[in-house]
DNA sequence: TCTTATCCCTTTGTCGACAATATACGCCAT
DNA sequence: ATGGCGTATATTGTCGACAAAGGGATAAGA
């Protein structure tokens, strides 16, 4: 009876990542010490320290740290151990030139495969975002920003590029923008770009959307990086 | 004594893949199995039949199989098991549709980044090409082609797209290729393509050098297309 | 006959101990 | 004093056993 429950409740929360294991919960949790710096960059992980600390077996660790491995959040050597990656500039400018690669065919693709309704919702979105944007034009809504990205990446239908930017690399973006401090402005603007993107999408307009999206983010790139230098 | 010949050894052939560990050499020799069709597309991966065949423990299998789960060439559900990728047109549409876009980023940071030194050397490696295919011109040189995506991938000087493509993508491509008997022709034209690409990346022409690199990757794909419907 | 609940068995998840390897320290020779 | 070498120690790699969960067969009820 128990274990009928507990299907029926996966089932309803299998939208989103969802731990089902020790080792799920440990690599979760983990990414979320490593990316809001609770783990410092570049710092070693010792898989006795760590399986102390979280209160699981070494296994368990172990599997976690590979799980990061492979999203590059760590660094690992045999027979030496693992790092978490250390946060350089040259770092986020190759992670800014695959997202623009990787999220511009996706907006190519969403304008291809998205449903109606599906472009409807996000429309639907876009102003809900503008509600709550348009009084504080100073605040930076990142869960806004990054729901946006989500849709247009699942939009894409395309489970490569799902995995690769959702499960990998939007991490490693979040972790540089929380260590470095990215709060940053770029409200409007950016919120105008996305309803450029949106249209075009909806004009199912693949080359615009794909233009448009690889610019978006090449001015995020820019907006960082001065910021980098500047600050 | 032995410890430093062995570490020796390491660093002469460090310069590809090699396997450090059994966990290593088990991964290579599952992934070699699966691409090449020895373990059929869509089956189960049993951990202690595994073991057993492959003579470790199942621990190292679970490693291995946890790799090949960041490949996306085998599937893992969680207290179920692992079953190898089932080949299908849409997969393939899928990966072709991100080779295009991160080689096609890749080709622009080749033109943007590589020495002049590398791109003599790609440029003497087509010139051999050329040589060994003049005659046979049916015959598909499977190494050239492989050989010169590796340097133009290389040569983007970007780590994500090295690793994604090298390490992920490719060995899909090669599972698709083998076990759809893709020893395709398109052999000279193909070659023109890759001279083509290489004379924009000469020409330090990045806009040129990803169009170009793009529309190849798309007529390979269409030509995979045409085989599978025909075929 | 078809559905559904329950049991058993197979497979996976987890653990602690052992083996192998790399780093660090101290020693010796020059 | 310094550089190379061997050992010591701490960390990772590997293993086999135990715990837990899912899938399938069977039997009971509608």
């Amino acid at each position: 009876m128990s274990t009928l429950l507990r299907k029926r409740l996966r089932i309803v929360l299998s939208k989103s990542e969802q731990a089902i294991t020790n080792a799920d919960r440990t690599f979760f949790q983990l990414r979320k010490d490593i990316v809001e710096g609770v783990i410092p960059a570049g710092s070693k992980l010792s898989e006795m320290e760590l399986s102390t600390k979280y209160e699981v077996s070494r296994a368990v660790i172990r599997e976690a740290i590979n799980r990061l491995a492979t999203c590059h959040l760590v660094e690992r050597k045999a027979n030496v151990g693992a790092r978490v990656v250390a946060l350089s500039p040259e770092g986020l400018i190759q992670l800014y030139q695959v997202r623009e690669a990787l999220e511009g065919m996706a907006a190519r693709l969403a304008a291809r495969y998205m449903s109606d309704d599906e472009i409807a919702n996000m429309q639907a979105l876009l102003d809900s975002h503008f509600d709550k944007v348009k009084d504080s034009h100073s605040y930076y809504q990142e869960a806004g920003d990054v729901d946006f990205h989500y849709r247009i990446v699942t939009g894409s239908k395309n489970e490569h590029l799902i995995s690769v930017l959702i499960d990998g690399l939007y991490h490693l973006v979040r972790m540089y923008r929380v260590q470095l401090g990215m709060a940053g402005p770029r409200v409007s603007t950016a919120f105008d770009e996305h309803r450029h993107i949106v249209n075009a999408i909806a004009n199912r307009d693949e080359e615009l959307a794909e233009m448009l999206m690889r610019r978006h983010i090449l001015y995020s790139k820019n907006n960082i990086e001065k910021k980098l230098n500047h600050g």
